[in-house]
DNA sequence: TTTATTGTTCTACAATCATAGAACATTAAA
DNA sequence: TTTAATGTTCTATGATTGTAGAACAATAAA
């Protein structure tokens, strides 16, 4: 794989974005990446198999959620705060917030 | 049909709350009831059957997003602000509002 | 009491989803 | 060049989902 598909801000969708956070693996992943500036595919802290975890940072990353960068044999995350900020404003935000004081543990 | 359930407060859960917010139809639903005090089932807009309507609606109500109020024949409902403020605070309203800036026609 | 209104439940179905094992691709290290 | 490390893709599977027609339930109106 050469190149990673992420859509750009314009085309981030709402129900899509709100889609890829409704499963709890994929919340706690960005939740960990909201505390970090990057963070390295194998450090993501979830129970699930290598692959479904990939299955889950590709709907992240496919939903504009996140943005990953290749170096090596890794790929690091990052929540795309920027996009997500410029086209729903004070979103993120509320939901980290709403997260954390949902679930204080993950 | 007697009785209809409705999670407490403490039992709303963020992504059971996104999940239900993520279908188009849902999402739009609950912005029309945003904009009133109260909506008759049969005003909701919508393009899809009854059916899928009354099942898009037990979501968003077993969910903890709407509360339904029976009145003769006629069901009400109204998006449960207090409880998801209480809850999530500033999520709703961060939502709405991307929503709004996401597709201001709807 | 019969009829109309409102909306749910039942049933069915095609589509999507979360899951994980196995094989594979790519790069780094030995 | 071989080996190890990192993570994806392929394939399969059981569960959930959105959809809607048909039948039903409850209340109001004629």
């Amino acid at each position: 794989m050469r190149e990673l598909y992420h859509p750009p801000r314009e085309k981030l969708d709402l129900p899509t974005v709100l889609h890829a956070l409704s499963d709890p693996t994929r919340l706690s992943i960005v939740r960990q990446l909201a505390q970090t500036e990057e963070l390295c595919v194998g450090s993501c802290d979830a129970t699930v198999a290598k692959s479904t975890m990939s299955h889950h940072l590709k709907t992240l990353r496919e939903a504009g959620v996140t943005r990953t960068r290749l170096e090596g044999t890794q790929r690091f995350l990052c929540v795309r705060r920027d996009d997500l900020d410029a086209r729903f404003p004070g979103f993120l935000d509320a939901l980290l917030k709403a997260a954390e004081q949902s679930d204080p543990a993950n």
